[in-house]
DNA sequence: GCTTTCATTCTTTTT
DNA sequence: GAATGAAAGC
């Protein structure tokens, strides 16, 4: 595409904004003004104009974002987009870190602890200073080091302030202070970075190394910020030096969309912008192209109530379209059934795809009514949620033992996989060693190294036997670091599971549990496999020096500084979302539900004790709203489950914000409900309120012609849901379980298998292969009698006292020789009869 | 040293 | 209600 080619159908607002790249520039961008249109034109028209991609520096809110603007303007100006540096500032300046960690003290095998991780460190670091954990919660310490580090204060000059230390003795914290400092000497020690240091090391590597400032003040010649009303103070810093020297900063964003204050995001960033860069220019985009008049207006209607804001008019030219809607119910089980069944009409109505659709709430856990009402009637769906990833026990075990081959001295994962799967090593051990590397300040790691050396003298503080366990565990992970230096990627995941003993582990347990933990083991050793690939043909087009063959390093910070959000998946389309307003950011969709509108929660209760707290529910709520491009729908419940016992709620203020002209409601959420009764008549309250609900409940499932089943409550569910909520973010349909035929999981298993001692494999072969792509190479499944005699890998030999029917499947009891009793499913016990 | 049972806390929001 | 952590039993 020529420039000219890339300013068609821009606006004329748009098109100023796009051409106007030499000067710094401020681009307000209301909701749905074509926001990413522009960006994308922008940087596609600098490239038309023979700017070097190479020198332009993109930074955006999420990895997906991202990648969809590398896309489209890969589309404008071809493959030379390649290498525009553009990702999230975690990602982007995680690999600067990397490259430059030796300047400020980090081994450029750094590893990222994830909020686990750091609240597990701050556990030991209270608990080793001898302090109260009531008072010390990991959780608040955590935000509190969290905000420290992105206002850029580092615990010194956190110490050197008495305004600090007086806030904390009024938290009844006095002793934060230190365990800050403790808590990044450790970081260091163990050659770790949390999230926020990935910001605040970038920031003390570009203050300490002035050759390194240099080097990327002169490369990134251009820089342009999106969401710009979200960065933090750590992160404005980063922008401000690396712009020093030319001044081209172009920063997209709208301030009534300002919603991260959490962590750390400073409103006034852009509101000061014009400040900071005097001769910058700013650029309004104020026509809405994405929602009908209504949904605009009302938007507009509701954010004015906010004080602290830009002023600009957003206005569509689109349909006036529907009014919002809003939806009344007695409990949040209600509101789900209401919600869940309007969207079904409309969806199908309009004759629309189920994608089409949103349903949004303010906490994550609001999902689980709405999920449960969606798999009832069967309607496929999808949940965002924050990080999936080490959601799940087995990833999080098995990346621990990646991270510790990697980096031994994260103590973090030393911890974690030490003594898993069981061998021996416990607590008392643990503690020993981590006591050992405490007073020599060394890692765990180091601590073991020096151990298992001095075994042999007099003064070695442990038994002859818990040495010999530390030994074969060091030896472990010494032959598994090899293993990284020979294998491919895939192969070298697939010889951690295997020889960790993790798969071998899942593979003796024969319940739906394991299978889908090997299945998503099975998951992350593709994805292990699509990186190698993508990094080939990369190296192949020529967009990466060959010396850059892919690592598993490259592939575990990746994994780590993605989101759920960002796994996009094609063949996943076609799907409801579930999402909080807070992943909303930046989507669209033809029809939107908001959930729960309810005063507490949201606004949410914590953020009506101040007042900014409430500005920014409301811009919160308007980010909900501008999501729709046809409809948007409101819904409240008067009831909530809240900690496993309901309570009342009203009418959340903001719906009376909104002009009552872009309203169509029977219900009057205007008028203040009363109260519930005095204590005492609570409980007769909510008994009547359910039983009214229940009885609306029944009739509406007569209705549908019982076709969610005779099972009225859902009490036998529970374990049926447990198991599937527990594997959700992950969890395909049965018949897409296995999207890369090609990584031949299974014949890779036992090729990894073979490559054991006589011993190990002697185990883990006989465990049968809970796969079904080799399903059909078990052994009779079925056909016992009682009293059979069998062997099992595991148990050894034993005979079969019991047989019940599951199924279809028959379900042995079999008693071993030591006389223990196990229950096994035929299908899957692979026993040899006797 | 390992496994089971009970008590306690938890809810904003995410890179 | 669920997940995590401590205590108690094996």
């Amino acid at each position: 595409m020529t420039s000219n080619d890339i300013l068609q159908g821009l606006n004329e607002a748009q098109r100023a904004a796009v051409v106007g790249y030499e000067r710094p520039s401020l681009i307000i961008a209301g909701a749905g003004s074509g926001k990413t249109r522009v960006l994308t034109s922008r940087i596609a028209y600098m490239i038309a104009q023979g700017i070097e991609p190479w020198s332009i520096l993109a930074l955006t809110f999420t990895n997906k974002a991202a990648a969809e603007m590398r896309t489209r303007i890969e589309q404008m100006v071809g493959p030379k987009s390649r290498y525009i540096r553009m990702g999230t500032f975690h990602s982007v300046f995680a690999r600067i870190l990397r490259e430059n960690a030796e300047r400020i003290g980090f081994p450029q095998s750094f590893t990222i602890y994830e909020p686990n991780d750091v609240k597990n460190l701050l556990k030991t670091i209270v608990k080793e200073m001898n302090l109260p954990d009531e008072k010390y919660k990991p959780n608040l310490l955590a935000s509190r080091i969290s905000y420290a580090k992105n206002a850029l204060i580092t615990p010194g000059a956190y110490l050197a302030k008495s305004i600090y230390a007086a806030e904390d003795r009024q938290a009844q914290i006095p002793e934060f202070g230190n365990i800050y400092d403790e808590y990044c000497r450790r970081c260091k020690r163990n050659g770790a970075m949390d999230f926020d240091d990935l910001l605040l090391q970038t920031n003390i590597l570009l203050k300490e190394a002035p050759e390194v400032l240099a080097r990327y003040q002169e490369l990134f010649q251009y820089i342009l910020v999106d969401e710009y009303q979200d960065t933090n103070y750590a992160q404005y810093i980063i922008i401000r030096r690396l712009s020093q020297q030319h001044g081209r900063v172009c920063v997209v964003g709208d301030d009534a969309q300002s919603i991260y204050s959490f962590r750390g995001a400073k409103i006034e960033n852009i509101l000061s912008f014009q400040n900071d860069y005097p001769t910058a220019e700013v650029f309004k985009l104020e026509q809405n192209y994405r929602s009908t008049r209504t949904i605009v207006e009302a938007a507009n209607s509701l954010i004015e109530k906010n004080a602290r804001r830009m002023k600009k008019t957003c206005f569509s030219e689109g349909d006036v379209g529907e009014k919002i809607r809003i939806l009344r119910a007695y409990t949040d089980r209600e509101e789900a059934e209401l919600v869940v069944g309007d969207l079904r009409d409309k969806v199908r109505q309009a004759n629309e795809k189920w994608s089409e659709a949103v349903i949004l709430y303010r906490t994550n856990n609001q999902s689980a009514v709405l999920e449960d009402n969606l798999r009832r009637r069967g309607i496929p769906y999808r949940i965002y949620k924050g990080s999936s990833f080490y959601d799940h026990k087995e990833i999080r075990d098995l990346m621990g033992y990646i991270r510790l081959v990697i980096n031994p001295r994260d103590d973090e994962a030393f911890k974690r996989i030490v003594n898993y799967p069981a061998r021996g090593i416990g607590d008392t051990t643990v503690d020993r060693i981590a006591q050992l590397a405490a007073t020599n300040n060394l890692s765990m790691w180091e601590a073991v190294d020096r151990l298992v050396a001095e075994s042999a003298s007099v003064t070695c503080p442990m038994q002859r036997a818990i040495v010999r366990k530390v030994t074969d565990f060091v030896q472990m992970i010494r032959a598994l670091s090899m293993a990284g230096t020979t294998m491919g990627l895939y192969e070298f995941g697939m010889e951690i599971a295997v020889r960790s003993g993790i798969l071998a582990l899942y593979r003796a347990e024969n319940t739906p549990e394991a299978q889908s933990a090997i299945a998503n083991i099975e998951e992350l050793l593709n994805s292990m496999q699509e990186f190698k690939e993508r990094r080939e043909a990369e190296i192949r087009n020529g967009e990466r020096e060959v010396g850059e063959e892919p690592t598993i390093e490259e592939w575990l910070q990746e994994v780590m500084l993605m989101t759920d959000a960002d796994k996009d998946d094609p063949e996943d389309n076609n799907k409801v979302t579930l999402m909080t307003v807070h992943s909303a950011k930046g989507l669209e969709y033809k029809f939107v539900y908001i959930v729960g509108l309810e005063e507490n929660l949201f606004p949410s209760q914590r953020a009506l004790e101040t007042p900014d707290g409430l500005e920014e529910e409301r811009r919160l709520f308007y980010v909900a709203l501008t999501r729709a491009k046809c409809s948007a729908v409101i819904s409240y419940a008067e009831m909530r489950f809240k900690w496993g016992n309901m309570e009342f709620s009203r009418p959340s203020s903001f719906l009376r914000e909104i002009d009552p002209r872009y309203i169509d409601s029977e219900v009057d959420f205007t008028a203040r409900q009363t109260r519930p009764e005095p204590e005492g008549e609570q409980p007769k309250a909510i008994d009547e309120l359910r039983r009214r609900f229940d009885y609306r409940f029944q009739q509406k499932r007569q209705e549908e012609g019982g076709r969610y089943g005779a099972r009225p409550s859902d009490g036998e569910s529970s374990s049926a849901r447990r198991f599937t909520r527990q594997n959700d973010p992950y969890r395909k349909p049965q018949s897409t379980s296995y999207p890369h035929p090609k990584t031949q999981f299974n014949e890779r298993l036992e090729r990894a298998i073979n490559a054991l001692g006589q011993e190990q494999r002697r185990t883990l072969r006989a465990i049968p292969t809970a796969t079904p792509s080799s399903a059909s190479a078990t052994p009779s499944a079925g056909g016992y009698t009682v009293g059979e005699r069998v062997e099992h890998a595991l148990f050894g030999r034993g005979e079969i006292i019991r047989i019940e029917y599951h199924n279809g499947d028959q379900k042995l009891t079999v008693e071993f020789q030591n006389r223990e009793q196990k229950t096994l499913l035929a299908k899957f016990a692979k026993l040899r009869k006797l």
